[in-house]
DNA sequence: AATGAATGAGTATTCATTCAT
DNA sequence: TATGAATGAATACTCATTCAT
């Protein structure tokens, strides 16, 4: 009998005290990883992420409610794992000594850690439709935490000469990502790989080091925001 | 899933010769469309898609084999417009006239109003997972396509201060489609949308007219390609 | 993937047309009513009941959403064919002629009929536990429309000698059905039928023909309805 | 249902001979009669009595072998308590004092407070579907022993008009027992219950004192039991 | 060509029951 | 004795796909 299920009720069911369910959840939460990646979400049947997890299907049910319990479970995780490596380089842009560009690099290594440790799992993850508006929130502020962090620490840097410190940040947070993704995951051609990444930190030095004012962005600016303001020329 | 699929089996079945079937055709298309829209692709189920069309599920399944025909004729569509509209903003690169900025500028829209034709439908359709591989390859070449022209275009123009013009072909088109996702799409706030593309040509200009070894660029290069030969430093 | 129900979708899905699906409509309805009535609502299974209807799982959930929506038909056609048995002989109560004995004997005729077509069914429909209150509601007001015209049909006799008509055609109802049910189908030896019925409609003519104030009924009224009008006593 | 259940096991595992057996005992057949009574036999599951009850689901099983043997406890505990009252009631029938009328009274009366005790789980009980036979006919037999009480004490009543008293008793027994049932515990509206019993008890009074040859019976008898011996009459 | 009734393997989920600790 | 983690058969329901008409 189907029974309705409690909407929203995406928390594992029991905390597990004893060292025997403790393995158990274990077991299904990378079982569920694992086959999540393989097979992408919708095709990733519980009883065959029970079976991976070698326990009975009794018994995902024990620990978590239903399939999305899992997925969140996986999805929660990841962003918390991800907000920890990249608040801790981001830490490193206002605390650590060393110029500009060593961080950057140290930042876009993060994040390429980051994804290369279960691609197609994140890929799955955080692309494939239904995610949960919880995580999709928890996910946001988690994003914004971190582009707070980057933001603060540009801001103590000289060679910072963007105008909007925030929107930098976010342009490069996005960018980063977004760059590792398609330009390091996705591409399975794998020989090149340094030089991408290089070349990722060249853009977003370019970037970050040239003014707002620059003379290529000097024009064409008439329409929108109607002037520049004189003082703001170097 | 009642039957076993034939893989690779996506082809449409019947050439519609006669006006009447194109109509079908595109009825169905379209249909597919709306509902992979509105639905996912997993919940946009094929008796939905034919009632949207107005046609039974006999005549889909006449000229569409299974569903992912659907799925893969959509995005076989997507591409060759999205590559349509990009070659002709690619090709003004190179033979149009005015300065670099004005180009990107309009590359940078052109991207964005191809996303912004239906973003609920184009995350659907390249995010969700199970892609087939034919589609996955038609896409890349289609991009490579694109990234080809505006190599070409790059390469004729004075501000271009990149060393290797594919790689910065290929981190143009990546950056460009990547941020106008995560920033102009994704993003529900409509304030602040202008600023944002903004900075993203502000991004792209500052990473082409930046010289490969600008001065932010030239340390620490020694422990992976050991050392740049010094006669590339222009 | 187990879908949320609409609630209070009890309705068939669609009304069959041709021929065919009539057919199985209604091969369905005989299956449900003959696996409910063997097995109970809870152990008697769509696949069973699509099983013994010779069709497909798929072609019962074609006809019918859910199980409930089973239970509700066959429910409903129970309420409707009784209602109507009843109709009309509680019609004849006022309309044919005879004493009121000769026209108790035929309603408890028709309620013995009614109950005897298939008890075990009629057991388990209506007294297993989850009846839809839409079904609940619509039982209770076809018995008030029966109860109705028995009453009407008792005031119009000469014999009739309770004073409130209403009571005591609720109390007829009632009992004649409770009676059927306890006293001719459950009571698993079928000797003595007749006399059961024959006593049956003897303890409804006692009552109907014994004056409200019958010597027996003179005392202990007292407390509730404090006095009994003088001229009302014959 | 995870394993074969052997018919017939329905005995309490172990006596419990020990005080805090017999309080754990207590307590999961109190657990279970509230848990029955507030979900249903079907979706009152055996965890969450176990849990009610304050105990593991192994102490559950320790001392009821599976979960039709707590509803035959409780259906057994219920019979007896049924009977004792209704015996203390139908003996006084014949030694108490006083005329029959009240001691019918006594009678309903009885019957209204037994099912009154606990309606809910009263439904439940016996109307659920699947009772187990050995209850079934425990219930019969338990019903028989009463009505041959009742039928003692009819026969020593003068008033008493019938000529079957076995009969005359079961007619009573059952239709006091259907009449509050229906009359009394379904009707939802309170108003008006003293009147209804009133009637029941009427009903009743009338069948009693009405003698079986009674004018309003003597016709119509042909075409069944073809003709009345006339010594009969009286 | 078109229809739509029919199919049935597959999916998430429940819950009575067991048994190692 | 008591515990509660683990089991897995069973159940309601979906949906891509076929094929007789």
């Amino acid at each position: 009998m189907a029974k309705q299920r409690r909407a929203g009720e995406f928390r594992s069911r029991k905390s597990p005290v004893q060292a025997r369910s403790r393995a158990t959840v274990d077991a299904i939460l990378e079982a569920a990883a694992q086959v999540f990646a393989e097979y992408g979400y919708a095709a990733g049947t519980t009883n065959r992420i029970a079976e991976r997890a070698g326990v009975s299907i009794g018994s995902l049910y024990e620990y978590y409610p239903n399939k999305d319990a899992l997925l969140v479970a996986i999805l929660e995780a990841h962003v918390r794992e991800g907000e920890a490596t990249l608040k801790k380089t981001a830490g490193d842009l206002r605390t650590a000594g060393g110029n500009l560009r060593s961080t950057v690099e140290r930042l876009v290594a993060a994040m390429v850690e980051l994804h290369t440790r279960d691609p197609r799992l994140h890929r799955v993850l955080f692309e494939e439709t239904p995610m949960p508006s919880r995580v999709r929130r928890m996910r946001a502020e988690s994003e914004d935490r971190v582009t707070a962090m980057v933001e603060s620490g540009l801001k103590s840097r000289l060679e910072f000469a963007r105008r909007d410190s925030a929107l930098a940040a976010r342009i490069v947070v996005q960018t980063v990502e977004a760059l590792v993704h398609n330009l390091i995951l996705h591409d399975t051609r794998a020989v090149g790989v340094q030089s991408r990444v290089d070349e990722i930190v060249a853009l977003v030095m370019a970037y970050l080091t040239t003014s707002s004012d620059h003379p290529s962005a000097r024009r064409n600016r008439s329409n929108e925001r109607p002037s520049i303001p004189p003082g703001r020329t170097r």
